[in-house]
Order: C-alpha cells, then sequence, then structure tokens
RNA sequence: GGGCGAUUGGCUCAGUGGUAGAGCGCUACCUUGACACGGUAGAGGUCACUGGUUCGAACCCAGUAUCGCCCA
C-alpha cells in the first residue's frame, strides 16, 4: 500500500469501518470454533443498550473498555464471541412512541391495517390498537438501532455485526417465555394477589429494584382517636389514609401505651374502631410513638397487615385516585366526602374534616422525608392490591439467599470490591422478583385463564402454552381446545393480560446471544460466557438477575467475569444525565478528536473508577495518534521493513531496547489479563514516546547508512514498530491498523499479540537509558543556551560511573552524531551521570 | 443509619515498606532533512488530618474529616 506523502488521521474512521465490514475482520467462526477447545473461546455478553434512549460519552467509554479486552483475546488467538444486542422492549420505548407519534395504546380498540400515525404529533395522543402500537414500536426502535449500529461501528467496536439480536425479537419472546414455562414449573415463577408498589402515572406495578427514595416536604398532622380512657394522640404524614386505618400501632416495650395494646379506639371522623396492637417495627422515638395502620400506606403498613393479620380496608385505586365505594364498616357518608379525589386533594379535604370534627391538634408540622418513587416516575408510588407473577430470587427465602449469595462468589468481579454492591444488594431484598407489568410492548406471558359460566377466570389453574408453539400472544393466539370466539365469553378463556419487565428478558441476555433457543451446540460452547460487561449502576438489576435465571435452569453462574465500567462524570463530579443537562454527545467529540484519541480517554479510565470528562485530555490521545502515524513513516522511511527480523539486530543498543520492549510486552500482557487496560496502555505508552524522542533520535543517521550497523538499527526499528503497533491495537484500532496497511499484511487486529520470547533477551536495556541521559545532558546545554538541537557542540565531556562507562561507549557513535559532537570524552567519576558541553561558536547553518 | 470507594504538585491520575512520579496546564527556549496537531529544558508537592507499628510509612494498623456512589 506504501506510505503517503502526508499522514492523517481524517477519514481514518470512514476508510476501515468500511474496510472491516467488507473483510468480516471482525466475523466469529462459528465452525472453527466449535471444533477448538473451550478456552480458545472468548465470549461476550454484550449489554442491550436501551434503544429508544440515547448514548452519551459514558456509553462510548464503557463500551470501549469492553472492545479493548475483546480485541486483545483476538490477537491472543481467541475466537471472540462478541454480539451486540438492543434492549428495544418495554416501557422506554413505550413513552418515546407516544411522544415521537403522538399516539397512546387502548388494548379496547380494534386493529387498523395500513395505519399512519399523524405527520406531526397532535396536542391530543390519539388511541391506536395494541396491535398498531406495536407495529408503531417495532417501526421506530429498528431506525434507532439502525442509528447506534452506525455509531458503535464508528467507535470502532469489534463486534459481529452478523450477530445481533433484539430483546423484542421473535426468538428472545420465546426464549423469556419458555425460561418463564420452566421457572413456572419448577415452582420458581407464581403469581399471587398481593398488595404492590404501584405507579398511578404508569399504571403498572413496579419491583424493588425500580425504586428510589426522593426526599420530599411533607407534613406531620397530629391526630386525635377516642381511646378508653382520653384520646390516643398520633402523627401521620397522610391523613387522607385515614379511612383506611385498621389498627393502631405502638412498640411492645413503650410503656406508654402498655395500658392500650389489646383496646380498641375510635377513628376521628369516621369512628370507626380499630385495635392498638404491638410491633417491634414500630418506633418509639418518631412522633408520638403510636402510629396508624393504613392498607397501605407504605411497606411497613404491608409487614404489619400480613403479621398481625389485619383486614383490608383498601381506598387508593390504580388511577391514584381514591376509591368510590367506602371499604368495608367506614360509613358510606362520610367517605363520601373523599369518593373520587385524587391523594392530594383527598388529603386537604381530610384536613378540613379534621378541623371541623376538633381532632386536628394544633397546625401541621412541615418536614421532608423520604419518599419511594419509581425511578422513571414523578409521582411518589402508592400500594395497590393487585394479582402479579414474581420470580423467587432470595427475598423471602433465606436458603436461596445464601445460594445466590455463592454463585456470586463463582465470578471473578472486575474491580474487585464490585462484589459487595452484589451481596449487599440481595441481602437486603425483601420480597420476591415482580416481573408483570400492566403495559404493552414487552413479551406478554404465554398464559390464558379459563372463564367459568359467570364469565369469571380460574386464577388457580392457568392454561400454558406449549413450548413448540413460543412465542405466543395470548391475546391473539388460542389455548389448546378453545377457538377464538370463546375469548372473553362465559365458559370460554381469557388471556393474561400483562407483560413482562424488560429485566426479565434482559436476564435472559447470555441465553439470547449464544443460541440457547436457536443453536443448541453454539450455546453448549460459549456459555457460561467470559465476560459480562457493565456500568456499576445495574448490579442490583441486570446482573443479578442474570445470575437468578441462570442459577435457576442451569445451576450455574452465567458468566466467569464480570467488568464492571465506571461512569464519565462533568467536571463538578455529578453523572450526566439529560435532567442536569451536562450530557455530552459522542458524534461530536468523535468527529472534533478522531475516535482512536476518545478511545484513548476511555483507556485511561481503569475498571469501576469514575472518570470526569474533560476535553482537554482527549488532545493527549490525537497526539499519541498522530505520533504513531508520524513515526511510522519515518521509520519505514529510514529503511524498517517487514523483511528484517530480530535475528539481523546486532549492535547493543539496538539490542537493548528490544530486550526492554520484551519486558513492556510481559508487563503489558500481565495487565491485560487483569483486564486492566488502563495499566497495559500506560507501559506501552511509556515505552513509546521514550523510542520515538531517545531511541529514534539516537539511531537514525547510524540507519540512513547501508553497512551491517545500519541494518541492525533498521531491523531494530521494524520489530520495535510491528510489537508496537500491535500493543496500540486493542485501544488506536485505527491508526495503528493505518501504518500496519503500510507495510505489512492482512489486519493488524488479526495479527498475533506480541510475545517477549519473540523479542531478544540477551541485550542490556541500559545502553538505551545511559545514552539517552548522556543525549539528555547535550540537550540541556542546548537548551540552557538557547541553541538549537542541531547546534554543533565543539567537545563534549561525560563523566559517568564507571559501570556506565561502557555502556556509553558502546552507544558513542550514535550518541556523537545526535547531539553533533565533534570531540565526545568519556571518564569514569563520582555520582550520577553528568555531560559538561563546549558548544561551537555559531549555530550549524543547514 | 449501613456498605463501598476516593483524598498525592493548578487539573487528571500512577505509585501497597527503602532517597516523591507521569501527562495536561504553566514558564523559557528551539521553526532540526517524521512530526509546530512539533521538539528541548525548567519551575511546581511537609502524599487530607491525628495517633500507632517499624531501623524506615504516600503505602500497614486505629481513629477523625471531607467528597462521591450504592442501599435503608
Amino acid at each position: 500500500m506504501g506510505v503517503p506523502e502526508k499522514p492523517t488521521l481524517d477519514g481514518l474512521e470512514a476508510k476501515w469501518v468500511a474496510r472491516w465490514a467488507a473483510d468480516d475482520t471482525y466475523a466469529f467462526d462459528r465452525t472453527a470454533a466449535l471444533a477448538a477447545p473451550r478456552e480458545q473461546t472468548w465470549s461476550i455478553d454484550t449489554p442491550p443498550p436501551t434503544a429508544s434512549g440515547s448514548l452519551h460519552v459514558g456509553h462510548v467509554f464503557s463500551y470501549t473498555h469492553t472492545d479493548i479486552v475483546a480485541r486483545y483475546q483476538r490477537m491472543r488467538g481467541k475466537h471472540v464471541f462478541y454480539p451486540m444486542g438492543w434492549d428495544d422492549n418495554g416501557l422506554p420505548t413505550e413513552r418515546r412512541v407516544q411522544n415521537y407519534y403522538g399516539v397512546r395504546c387502548d388494548p379496547s380498540l380494534s386493529y387498523e391495517e395500513g395505519f399512519e400515525p399523524p405527520a406531526k404529533p397532535g396536542k391530543d395522543q390519539q388511541p391506536v390498537s395494541r396491535r398498531n402500537f406495536v407495529e408503531l414500536c417495532e417501526r421506530l426502535t429498528a431506525e434507532d438501532e439502525l442509528a447506534f449500529e452506525q455509531l458503535w461501528r464508528r467507535v470502532g467496536l469489534s463486534v459481529d455485526w452478523s450477530n445481533v439480536y433484539r430483546t423484542i425479537s421473535d426468538s428472545s419472546r420465546a426464549a423469556a417465555q419458555r425460561m418463564f414455562l420452566h421457572n413456572l414449573a419448577r415452582g420458581e415463577a407464581y403469581a399471587q394477589e398481593a398488595p404492590t408498589l404501584w405507579d398511578v402515572t404508569f399504571r403498572t406495578a413496579v419491583a424493588q429494584a425500580e425504586l428510589e427514595d426522593r426526599e420530599r416536604p411533607g407534613a406531620y398532622h397530629r391526630i386525635s382517636f377516642a381511646g378508653p380512657a382520653g384520646p390516643v394522640s398520633i402523627e401521620t404524614t397522610r391523613p387522607e389514609l385515614l379511612p383506611a386505618c385498621v389498627a393502631l400501632v405502638a412498640h411492645p416495650d413503650d410503656e406508654r401505651y402498655q395500658p392500650l395494646f389489646g383496646t380498641t379506639v375510635r377513628t376521628p371522623v369516621f369512628g370507626v374502631e380499630v385495635p392498638v396492637v404491638a410491633h417491634r417495627l414500630a418506633e418509639p422515638d418518631k412522633g408520638s410513638g403510636i402510629a396508624m395502620i393504613c392498607t397501605f400506606g407504605d411497606l411497613n403498613d404491608v409487614t404489619w397487615w400480613r403479621e398481625l393479620q389485619l383486614p383490608t380496608r383498601a381506598i387508593v385505586g390504580w388511577d391514584g385516585r381514591l376509591l368510590p365505594d367506602a371499604p368495608p364498616g367506614v360509613p358510606a357518608e362520610q367517605y363520601a366526602e373523599l369518593a373520587g379525589k385524587t391523594v392530594f386533594s383527598a388529603q386537604q379535604r381530610m384536613v378540613e374534616l379534621l378541623r371541623e370534627s376538633g381532632d386536628l391538634e394544633g397546625e401541621p408540622k412541615a418536614i421532608t422525608h423520604p419518599v419511594k418513587f419509581y425511578e422513571k416516575g414523578e409521582r411518589p408510588l402508592e400500594i395497590v392490591t393487585t394479582r402479579q407473577w414474581y420470580i423467587r430470587n432470595g427475598g423471602r427465602d433465606a436458603d436461596l439467599r445464601d445460594a445466590l449469595v455463592a454463585r456470586g462468589q463463582e465470578i471473578q468481579w472486575v474491580p474487585e470490591h464490585m462484589r459487595y454492591r452484589y451481596e449487599n444488594w440481595v441481602e437486603g431484598l425483601n420480597g420476591d422478583w415482580l416481573i408483570s407489568r400492566q403495559r404493552f410492548f414487552g413479551v406478554p406471558f404465554p398464559v390464558w385463564y379459563a372463564l367459568d359460566g359467570e364469565g369469571e377466570p380460574d386464577w388457580s389453574a392457568p392454561l400454558l402454552a406449549p413450548e413448540s408453539a413460543l412465542p405466543v400472544d395470548p391475546s391473539s393466539d388460542v389455548p389448546a381446545g378453545y377457538t377464538e370466539d370463546q375469548r372473553g365469553v362465559p365458559g370460554g378463556f381469557m388471556a393474561d393480560p400483562d407483560v413482562m419487565d424488560t429485566w426479565a428478558t434482559s436476564s435472559l441476555s447470555p441465553q439470547v446471544a449464544s443460541g440457547w433457543d436457536t443453536d443448541p451446540e453454539l450455546f453448549a460452547h460459549v456459555f457460561p460466557m467470559d465476560q459480562r460487561p457493565q456500568a456499576h449502576d445495574i448490579i442490583r438489576t441486570w446482573l443479578f438477575s442474570t445470575v437468578v435465571r441462570s442459577h435457576f435452569e442451569f445451576g450455574a453462574v452465567p458468566w466467569t467475569h464480570a467488568t464492571i465500567s465506571g461512569f464519565v462524570v462533568d467536571p463538578d463530579r455529578k453523572k450526566m444525565s439529560k435532567s442536569k443537562g451536562n450530557v455530552v454527545t459522542p458524534i461530536d467529540v468523535l468527529e472534533r478528536f478522531g475516535t482512536d484519541a476518545v478511545r484513548w480517554r476511555a483507556a485511561g479510565a481503569r475498571p469501576g473508577a469514575d472518570s470526569p470528562f474533560d476535553e482537554a485530555q482527549m488532545k493527549v490521545g490525537r497526539r499519541l495518534a498522530i505520533k504513531l502515524l508520524n513515526v511510522g513513516k519515518f521509520v519505514l522511511g529510514l529503511g524498517a521493513s517487514a523483511g528484517l527480523g530480530a535475528d539481523q539486530v546486532s549492535e547493543p543498543i539496538d539490542l537493548g531496547l528490544l530486550t526492554a520492549l520484551a519486558g513492556v510486552v510481559d508487563e503489558a500482557t500481565a495487565a491485560m489479563e487483569a483486564f486492566n487496560y488502563t495499566r497495559a496502555l500506560e507501559v506501552a505508552e511509556a515505552f513509546f514516546w521514550s523510542f520515538c524522542d531517545d531511541y529514534v533520535e539516537l539511531v537514525k543517521s547510524r540507519a540512513y547508512g547501508s553497512d551491517d550497523a545500519a541494518r541492525s538499527a533498521q531491523a531494530a526499528l521494524a520489530v520495535a514498530l510491528s510489537v508496537q503497533l500491535r500493543l496500540f491495537a486493542p485501544v488506536l484500532p485505527f491508526v495503528t491498523e493505518e501504518v500496519w496497511s503500510w507495510w505489512q499484511e492482512g489486519s493488524v487486529h488479526r495479527a498475533p499479540w506480541p510475545a517477549a520470547t519473540d523479542l531478544p533477551a540477551g541485550g542490556d536495556p541500559a545502553v538505551v537509558t545511559v545514552a539517552a541521559a548522556a543525549l539528555a545532558g547535550v540537550r540541556k546545554a542546548k537548551s540552557d543556551a538557547k541553541q538549537s538541537m542541531r547546534a554543533d557542540v565543539e567537545s563534549a565531556t561525560v563523566t559517568a560511573p564507571a559501570g556506565q562507562v561502557p555502556l556509553v561507549e558502546a552507544a558513542r557513535r550514535d550518541l556523537a552524531e545526535a547531539g553533533r559532537i565533534a570531540l565526545l570524552t568519556v571518564v569514569p567519576g563520582e555520582g550520577p551521570l553528568t555531560v559538561d558541553v563546549v558548544l561551537a561558536e555559531a549555530p550549524a547553518q543547514a
């Protein structure tokens, strides 16, 4: 191909992305891999990015980290199984589709053939059938995924683009349904009607892993109940739940309330008799130490209700409004004041009612307190009793919890301390994993229910789809033994209306990507996978749920290594997020600095460590890439070529260089084996700069010749260039491939990772370092004299420790030529090496 | 409140028992036949604090403070 006149980074991405695609440089060779021993394959469980989201520079960093490992393993001769996935099912896609097209899903509507959404989203969202809605989801995600793929190619990910999966695809849905049926058959999945955390905006249940606490303003309202011996005062932040009150509770050791335990009190306004009970979860020093239990205000209420077997008086409905009818035992007349109101306005009205009745003591006391939210929601969660599907995860079973903690110990965590995130989460679980969502774009449960003569479903005996029929959509497919016209009619059947949570599908990414459902032979080979890369924020969700599924189905961990990336944070160390407005768009950065520069910066972020985004750092990576171009061009111009090998290296300084490089190769290899790409890059980079600044400067004059001494330098330059290009290839795929292409056959990314054994071991690296130190002394003299580095030196005396004198002598010719020294004297002396320089009278003229 | 991590020159970070390191930035100089998207040289730090172990501590131990993340 030859060396260009003026090498440039511009255009390298487009050129090599196209070439790699055309040459299938990164294709996984299934046949060869399956024929080879398992350890010759490296399989990666790539995180499927949320297709409806946007990628920021943090994604670029973490996916680059994985790609560096993939490229290293490939150069180590492994068959790298490196698929890409898109997480396109679930609520985020629904929201994007609603906003993008201006529609909303109304499952009661029927399908409209050839439906086209409004050209511009209107003010009101247009209702469409579920099938139409899902079609729009499919359409938009397909577009989004194409854009993502283009970005990833530009980032240089060495993904096998013939192996892309989607979490909504037929095979993903089939795998999710099949795994669910297995879980169900083994008793690991179950349905239960139970109080559930509920988002009133999205009108769906949410799981523990999707919760977050937010500090919100509230107020303690002090309310009197009528007790047997006078009023009993409680404090609550949610007076509107008074009609849902089923008991008062205090700590069993709280002396103030001993006389009340076992008695009843009457609620204000409603006059309902409720018992006073004792429970250890009551906090004596909070408020008055006695609290009302409502069904349900928070998770403590649920615990109390369950453990103390209290009655249920539910008042909050699915839409976040108070139910139209009073709960059992509550007078309808009073309750009618609140019925149908939102929680917010019910509270206002309730406070008025308490004021009127004289049961509100004093004024409400403003406080701020943590309130549970769905992580994607904007209104506080309520607790609503609904029928939901769960998968056991150890939250209610100590043995299972211990088994899952033990699984975590089978995984090698990078960095090691991320293991604690996993263990803390598992040990803190307080319930099973709720997997059903009352949404539309997701994997439906492969389940129907028979309807009795009254049209009521028989929940106890779900009709399951056969595995051979998966994937099924129970809303359009029909269970065995029924016909479509029996849908929804007494004596007929109904579909399970829910879809699975996104994590219930993405927790199967190793299975989906490896062909569990579609290519058992491949699956048996690549699973358990070698590497799960991901960020630390989803250890509790994606990582944990994947371990759960694999534990149940295979009795094994899904992967042997979990490599955890940190975040890219803004200069104030805040996490990037859209709402903070501090997101850096990747394409802009890639265009301005070049992919290799951005990847170089990414490689500088150690595994697990958050890293501030700093544009100034990008320039440094760019400088390195440019230097590689220029030194490559220069070295090849000096006569280095692919035909020269280490066996032609004879001069001590040349041998010394290559022996030093052997040490660098060993260090970089050890670091890469430990996933410490940052360290590997550091040692390669440190060597490279001294190679450019010192070694090349020292030998270039000699290398211009054509004798054996010249040949030695040319061979050392060729070997050093080849090795260094390969050391940098995982981090800087574009520039290394470019320089490689000037003088080598094939792709550098298919070349073997360098081995120290390919380099001469007998050289003395000190020849290079001592000669470089002497040269630095000469340079300093020139710099102090404000002379050009080309200034002639009349005479220079190197005073070196006796042991170093022969080293300087061994590099005498190179040193004299590089320093333009007319008379070079080397003498032994005390202390470190010094150089006395006498500059020639006038600067040299060219 | 619990857990984890961090604290080293202005900035970003290496450095896990033996005389404080790198890059960026800064200052001065050099336009050399690979590179001005360059090169050379230089200044700059009582390693957060307090105790302890040790011949010797940035590093080990105990505690404190500040910051960040996760969880309650």
